[in-house]
RNA sequence: GGCGCCGUGGCCAAGUGGUCUAAGGCAGCGGAUUGCAAAUCCGCCAUCGCGGGUUCGAAUCCCGCCGGCGCCUCCA
């Protein structure tokens, strides 16, 4: 089996070969920290951090690196809005960023390298560029000559002419071309400043991804991520930047991740909210009110950020609603997709509990094997049992290794659920009967290739926490108490009492199974 | 105007030349189980936007059309 990835740079997917054998590196464009994330901001930690499992588990030493932009036009801004220190509003926002990675499960990052911390680095590059002649000094401005790169665009596939006569490149006379971008920027009173051989100034948007990457990663990384909106013209210049001043290819694979959308006429989460800038006025006012649709689904949901998000869903939901789809197609962001997904997790959360009522043993502390050179196939059980749960490893690791699709993936996880709950209603495991040490063995390999697969894409790797801590004593004492009651009018045949009692408690949420062994409830 | 993406059952979604009369999920329907439920299991439920073409063979490649979307604006 061979991992194949997409590659943006050459628009095909392409057999893996790293720079150096047996490690990856990779670099994924992280947040500016001027604002609360909102849930778009963990699409692409959610996918790399899947794709390092991945790659940590068929046997690659991996280095994962996140960057936080900590000084920017936005961050500068917000902080005088808010009559905020910059530093204390990134600080703020960093960690706001850093507790819903957590919240996520994304583990895997190795560093988190700040803009600031960087300055040094940043004006190497620039200095290197200027005399290398791809860059040039403007009135304390730093500009990139855009004319001096052949190279330049061939990430985005576009031209310099075509741009001009996108026209939406505003001309400035100053620049030699309207597409140079600044590396340095001089800085006004009040804001961040540094010093430089330009004069006090901030570094521009991309070149701190150039400095920090190189610096951490190498020149040449094996993976550069990002959303599918930093191509151009983020990307496009981190390049460019990068390779004229190393003169080496700066990434061998660029990956592009599909972006989070809040409705159907609607633009990405929390983007624009009109087009204020366009002079096209074909739109009627059906159009206007279709966006102001979307905008509002945006406001309410998409744009929230990731707290309130998780204050509906289950951070394990939102993983598992992004890794359902492959990563570089967009997401529509809709509660009732996402309520599914919360269905869908159920049903795992269901077998681990009846998997521990028949063995005794917790699904969350079963320890597979953590690389795939040491899976081994299962053996034991019924045949077409444990057939087809091996042929379910490979149909779900063929799909990993055809550019990470976790969807597919995702899919053979279903599978492997029902084989195993079919496997236990077969041997009427789970209804009060003792199973024999055989059936537990094969119960429990069984169980741990689900679990060696399902952290390939970070699910099912701790137990969700439940909610609500403060009353579950009590009411759990009153739960024993009504389904006590219950099983008293159950066992009379009073059946008209002992439903009340279910519907009732159905009103409130909570749910009894009777099963054969006794009566269970959970909370909906 | 330029660059690019997408269109698979009621919905979500994998599959991108033969094993596809198309995985999986949600919803629905029928059955097993149950006092009835719940949970679980079994079964049913699509020819792949439209029209041409290439090929022994296409959801998968090419052309055209229709429909949706993104970027070209320091939004991840």
């Amino acid at each position: 089996m061979t991992l194949r990835v997409y590659n943006t740079l050459s628009k095909e997917k392409e057999d893996f070969q790293t720079v150096k054998p047996g490690q990856v590196s990779i670099y994924l464009c992280g947040p500016t920290v001027y604002k609360p994330a909102h849930i778009g901001h963990m699409v692409g930690p959610v996918i790399f951090d899947a794709v390092k499992r991945y790659l940590t588990y068929i046997g690659y030493d991996v280095t994962f690196v996140v960057n936080i932009t900590d000084v920017d036009d936005k961050l500068i801004n917000r902080a005088v809005e808010n009559k905020m220190e910059v530093s204390a509003l990134a600080k703020e926002m960093t960690k706001d960023y850093f507790d819903n990675l957590d919240l996520m499960g994304v583990d895997t990052i190795d560093h988190f390298p700040y803009a600031t911390e960087h300055i040094q680095e940043m004006l190497d590059i620039i200095s290197k560029l200027i005399d290398k002649g791809f860059a040039y000094p403007l009135n304390g401005d730093v500009y990139f000559d855009v004319n001096k790169d052949e190279g330049y665009g061939k990430l985005s596939r576009r031209n310099l002419d075509d741009m001009l006569a996108g026209s939406r490149v505003e001309a400035n006379d100053s620049k030699r071309h309207p597409a140079d971008f600044a590396l340095w920027k001089s800085s006004k009173e009040g804001e961040p400043s540094w010093e430089s051989p330009w004069g006090p100034g901030r570094p521009g948007w991309h070149i701190e991804c150039s400095a920090m990457s190189i610096k951490i990663l190498g020149e040449s990384i094996d993976i550069h991520g990002g959303g599918l909106d930093l191509m151009f013209p983020h990307h496009e210049n981190e390049l460019a930047q990068s390779e004229c001043c190393t003169g080496k290819p700066f990434a061998r694979y660029w990956m592009h991740n599909g972006l989070m959308q809040a409705g159907k006429s609607s633009g990405k989460i929390g983007g624009k909210h009109s087009k204020e800038g366009d002079i096209e006025e074909t739109d009627d006012v059906g159009m206007d009110q279709a966006s102001q649709e979307a905008n509002k689904l945006a406001g309410s949901k998409g744009a929230a950020s990731v707290k309130e998000l998780f204050k509906i869903f289950h951070p394990e939901t939102i993983r598992f609603f992004l890794l359902s789809t492959h990563y570089r197609s967009p997401i529509e962001f809709n509660d009732e997709l996402i309520k599914e997904k919360e269905k869908n997790l159920q049903g795992f959360y269901r077998l681990f509990e009846s998997f521990e009522r028949i063995t005794g043993q917790d699904f969350y502390s079963l320890t597979p094997v953590t690389l795939r050179e040491k899976a081994v196939k299962l053996s034991g059980g019924p045949d077409n049992f444990i057939n087809e749960l091996n042929h379910a490893r490979d149909r779900f690791l063929q799909s990993m290794d055809d550019d990470f699709n976790t969807g597919g993936a995702i899919g053979v996880l279903f599978e492997i659920r029902s084989q195993i709950n079919s496997y236990i209603g077969q041997g009427k495991l789970d209804s009060g009967t003792q199973a024999n040490d055989s059936e537990i063995q094969v119960l429990v390999s069984s169980m741990t290739l689900l679990k060696e697969l399902s952290s390939l894409v970070g699910v099912f790797q701790k137990p969700i926490e439940t909610s609500g801590s403060g009353d579950d004593e009590l009411t759990g004492q009153l739960m024993e108490l009504i389904i006590q009651i219950r099983a008293h009018a159950r066992s009379s045949k009073n059946f008209e009492i002992a439903d009340q009692i279910r519907d009732g408690l159905n009103n409130v949420n909570v749910t009894l199974e009777d099963r054969p062994d006794g009566t269970i409830w959970r909370k909906d």
